[in-house]
DNA sequence: CTGAAAGCGCTAACAT
DNA sequence: ATGTTAGCGCTTTCAG
């Protein structure tokens, strides 16, 4: 028995051992049909024998392929990892890539520094494909995204790109429309709305919702902006109370803004739900920790996720264009409202 | 003026745009000393006007060195993903290694099958080292390492195996000290405690420290145990208060446990402070958002991700061994005790 | 100090 | 259906 060598074996040790030429065994480990079933199993033999696994570097320079994809995290960081969605988004990707045995390697484009080390990674071919989160239509990464021609898909709406950036989301301006509508069949009066940054498709498009429910003129002074922390969920409460005591009722864009916007509230005396109605938006795993439990809008981020990376490898296989996937969401109704 | 190709550049066009030879400028680019100032500023030139990045593909398969190191996930996605802690470390490893050009790839290993595609990974050779997140001292993935011989640190102590997987971690056993002290001082007379998992070095060090200031034989019937979620700190916080209807103080192991417990003591109709002091540990984002805010334990995440990365690069320079370090925990006083 | 040349391990085109 | 062969782009001896 021949002692094994610390050498990590190659297509070559496989052909010797199965018999077969380096071509054979390439072809048999790449799934070409024009291989015998005999040598096939010769070569599965000898793959399980002497522990062979492919040499990435080695195919990836003939193939201009590389079995990575990169997630960009073009949101000042700390923002995006306070927010939970972005874990959920991150393990479900992980995982489904890992199912077609592609790595996820993560990247921060936070500043210009970061934003070039992003680029050189990818004119070095490192990647097949880029998978952008909470990237804003005037990220300068965009630009250099379309010159590279790299296959890239966002996780919700690129605003003012929609047509160019294929994406998934949830539907943003039904969900808030949801919840509006069950705000008024509630019986409240005067509904405020606590928004995220306009700039986001989040931001915008669940305001948009509101107002389809509530109508334009009428809320001027009930719509605040926060920048979905918790912290201005409280700054923008704070305001809305400030500017409009009596109302009864507010649409935070976010829950992690709604959880602020309930402590400002109790600061302020205000019971939850009596004399203020409060809904929040994603059914993050914060809603059911506020005090009262929040009701809220459930984004299906699951599968927002599993259809972002969808639409990735099939551009990546070739597809020319592919259509973004909007995904509905649902009204969980639990204390708050 | 020719007109750009949309090829790549190759080390090759930079030779020819250089004048010098594929060796000379393989040398300048690697800061090799035997090049002439002259060949050397040549070749910065050369390389500004094509544009060249260097293909790592090419490079990996001669240097054997791949520019990656794997990030590993062992734990049951869902708890890891829940805890607040994370984000910290993926956020500032992704950086301190992109500082170095070094790639991050997320792995799960939370199943059997996870932990095969992980292993296939390494013995592909395809990262030069590997993190580790709160990896068990059972699992199995710990046994491949070694035989693997890869450079790999972890990230907290892998309990039973200190000696022999580098870390860095915060002292966990000293800032259980630090509050069960600080609960005595207060005049605390039957303190509980909330612990981790007492296979993770959290769970037990915590719960060692506690034991340090409160004696082992008096308080068995003070301890209680959870998994680090929400919902295992309320259930053990209704376990205490139905075993010891008066104590007045509980130590929960994490934040997010304690936030929990907190839900729990105000069901139970217990006011925090006044009748039970409440800390926590970690002080993680959710210590300022419960109510009352959370008197807790900071440990410093940031630098335990800093010093895990600075290990690994050390190890993957080609140190032999490197040591572990502890690092000191502060007292965060708020409103909870 | 620099050029030439030999591979690193693999795939794909070309012959059979 | 399979063997042979020519590179993929780079680093690294080996000569000079």
């Amino acid at each position: 028995m021949p002692v094994t060598n610390k050498r990590r074996p190659t297509i070559h040790d496989v052909a010797r051992a199965s018999g077969v030429s380096r071509g054979t065994v390439s072809r048999a480990l790449n799934g070409d049909p024009y291989v015998s079933t005999a040598a096939l199993a010769a070569v599965r033999r000898a793959v399980a024998e002497t522990g062979y696994v492919v040499n990435r570097a080695a195919r990836s320079l003939v193939t201009q392929r590389t079995g990575t994809v990169v997630m960009v995290l073009s949101e000042p960081q700390e923002k995006l990892f306070e927010d939970p969605n972005f874990s959920v988004l991150l393990r479900v990707a992980t995982r489904r890539l890992a199912q077609r045995d592609v790595a996820l390697v993560m990247m921060v484009a936070g500043d210009d520094g970061d934003r070039e080390r992003v680029v050189r990674y990818l004119r070095g071919g490192h990647a097949d494909g880029v998978l952008l989160l909470s990237a804003h239509s005037g990220d300068p990464l965009l630009a250099e995204l379309e010159t590279l021609a790299i296959p890239a898909v966002a996780c919700g709406a690129v605003l003012g790109r929609e047509g160019v950036i294929p994406y998934a989301a949830a539907d943003d301006r039904e969900g808030a429309r949801q919840m509006a509508q069950y705000l008024v069949d509630q019986g409240r009066k005067k509904i405020a709305t606590i928004t995220g940054p306009l700039d986001t498709p989040g931001g915008l498009n669940r305001l948009e919702g509101f107002c389809d429910v509530l109508g334009r003129k009428a809320v001027k002074k009930l719509i605040a902006h926060g920048d979905y922390s918790r912290h201005s969920g409280e700054a923008a409460m704070r305001e809305l109370l400030d500017r409009v005591p009596d109302l009864d009722a507010v649409f935070v864009g976010s829950d992690l803004m709604a959880a602020g916007a309930l402590a400002v509230l109790r600061e302020r005396g205000r019971r939850v739900p009596e004399d203020v109605a409060v809904g929040g938006f994603d059914d993050s795993a914060i809603a059911g920790s506020t005090h009262p439990k929040l009701t809220t809008v459930r984004q299906p981020l699951e599968q927002v996720a599993t259809e972002t990376v969808r639409l990735l490898l099939e551009l990546i296989d070739g597809a020319d264009t592919v259509d973004s996937v909007i995904l509905p969401t649902d009204l969980v109704t639990r204390e708050s409202a």
